[in-house]
DNA sequence: CTCCAGTCAT
DNA sequence: ATGACTGGAG
C-alpha cells in the first residue's frame, strides 16, 4: 500500500480498533462538557489509573459545574491532595466561577471560547470542542506525536513548538473524512495509551503493522524523537587555594571535563564538608578563609568553595605540592595561566 | 536514579 | 523559545 492510500485508510482503520478495544471510562459515558473538562483536567500529567479515583471522588462532591463554583480553594486543594500540578486545581475553580458568572452556568462550546479559560490549552479546547460539540478540532498530545510520528516515520523533533503545527496539519488531512472528530480523538489517544504505548508497545498486535514506517525500520523504540533535555546539572566544588610567601599552587585540568586545559586550584569535588585533605596535612589549626562563588554554564550550576591557606611554614608548602602534584607559580606570574572566570575572578580579588 | 505529561509565565 | 510545575512508573 502506499503512503496516499494508507493515509486515507488511517482512520477507517483507527476507528474500527477503536469500536472493539473502546476503554471504558467513567467520563465516556457521557458528552457533558463539565464532566469532559474535569475528566481532561485531571488527567493531564495524570495516568489513567490515579486520574480515574480523584475524577469519580469530584463528580461525587460536586455533580454539577455550578456546585464547583460555590466551593473554595482550600476545598479544591485538599481534594486535589496527591495529583500535583496544583496550578490545575487553581485554575479548576477559576474556569468554574468564571463559567458561572459570565456565561450564565453554560459551559462554552467552541475552541475560540475554552481556550480563553484558565487551565483550558490547546489539547483541552480541541478535546471539549471536539467531544462534546463534535468541532472540527483534532487534539495533538502526546499520545499523538507517538502514534504518528511511528506509524509514518515522523522524525520531527517534538520539543520544538513548531513541531506542533505539522503533526496538527497531519492530523487534520488524516481524519478529514471522518464525521466523527470526538471519535476520532478518543481513539487515537486509547491506541497510543493501549498498544503505540510508550515503553513496550504492542507492535504484534497492532492494526498498522504492515504499514508502520517505524516498525518496518525497527525504530519504534526511537520515536518520537525528542531533543536531549539539557539538564541542569548541579555540581559542588571545594577549592584548595594553598598560599606561602606570595607562592599559589596550581594544576591544570586535563580531563574531558568542563574547563578542559585551563587551570585551577586543587579541588576536591562533592558535598565534602569533612573537608579531608585539612586534615591529612595537619593543617586544621589554620582556619581557612571560605569564599563562596558560582559558576553558571549552560547545562551546568557550579557551587564553588574557595578554601585560602596562608600556610606559614614552607616545607608543609612543598610537601602539599609534592603529594598532590600541583605547580607552583608566584602570585604576580599567576596571569601567565588561563583559568575559568569564576578562578580568574577570584585571583583577581584576593591574590 | 531517569523519563514522562499540558499549561502558563517569562 | 524554554523551563517550572509534581507525582508515578520503571
Amino acid at each position: 500500500m502506499n503512503t496516499k492510500v494508507f493515509k486515507s485508510s488511517f482512520s477507517g482503520v483507527l476507528l474500527d480498533w477503536f469500536k472493539v478495544e473502546k476503554r471504558n471510562l467513567p467520563f465516556r459515558d457521557t458528552k457533558d462538557p463539565y464532566k469532559v473538562w474535569l475528566s481532561e483536567i485531571i488527567l493531564q500529567q495524570t495516568q489513567m489509573k490515579t486520574g480515574i479515583e480523584y475524577y469519580k471522588k469530584f463528580i461525587k462532591r460536586f455533580p454539577s459545574i455550578s456546585m464547583l463554583a460555590e466551593s473554595y480553594q482550600k476545598e479544591i486543594y485538599s481534594l486535589w491532595e496527591g495529583l500535583g500540578y496544583y496550578n490545575r486545581a487553581k485554575n479548576l475553580l477559576k474556569t468554574a466561577k468564571i463559567i458561572a458568572k459570565k456565561h450564565n452556568g453554560v459551559f462554552p462550546k467552541t475552541y475560540d471560547e475554552l481556550i480563553k479559560l484558565p487551565g483550558i490549552g490547546k489539547y483541552t479546547a480541541s478535546a471539549i470542542s471536539s467531544i462534546c460539540y463534535n468541532e472540527k478540532r483534532v487534539v495533538v498530545d502526546a499520545n499523538v506525536y507517538r502514534v504518528l510520528s511511528r506509524v509514518f516515520g515522523i522524525k520531527t523533533n517534538i520539543s520544538k513548538p513548531k513541531a506542533y503545527k505539522s503533526f496538527l496539519t497531519l492530523s487534520n488531512i488524516l481524519s478529514k473524512n471522518t464525521n466523527r472528530i470526538g471519535d476520532y480523538n478518543e481513539a487515537i489517544m486509547d491506541f497510543g495509551s493501549v498498544v503505540c504505548s510508550p515503553k513496550k508497545p504492542a507492535c504484534w498486535s497492532c492494526v498498522f503493522k504492515t504499514n508502520c514506517i517505524a516498525y518496518k525500520k525497527d525504530i519504534v523504540n526511537a520515536l518520537p524523537v525528542k531533543a536531549s533535555k539539557k539538564k541542569l546539572i548541579n555540581r559542588d566544588f571545594n577549592y584548595y587555594v594553598f598560599e606561602n610567601n606570595n607562592r599559589l599552587l596550581i594544576r591544570k585540568r586535563t580531563q574531558n571535563d568542563i574547563w578542559k586545559n585551563l587551570y585551577e586550584f586543587y579541588l576536591e569535588e562533592g558535598k565534602n564538608k569533612e573537608r579531608k585533605l585539612q586534615k591529612e596535612f595537619e593543617i586544621q589549626k589554620i582556619k581557612p578563609v571560605i569564599t563562596k562563588d558560582k559558576g553558571l554554564l549552560s547545562h551546568q550550576k557550579i557551587n564553588i568553595d574557595f578554601n585560602h591557606f596562608q600556610i606559614l611554614n614552607g616545607s608543609v608548602f612543598d610537601k602539599i605540592k609534592k603529594e598532590l602534584g600541583l605547580i607552583e607559580v608566584k602570585a604576580d606570574k599567576i596571569n601567565r595561566y588561563g583559568f575559568p572566570k569564576v578562578i580568574a575572578n577570584y585571583l583577581n580579588s584576593y591574590c
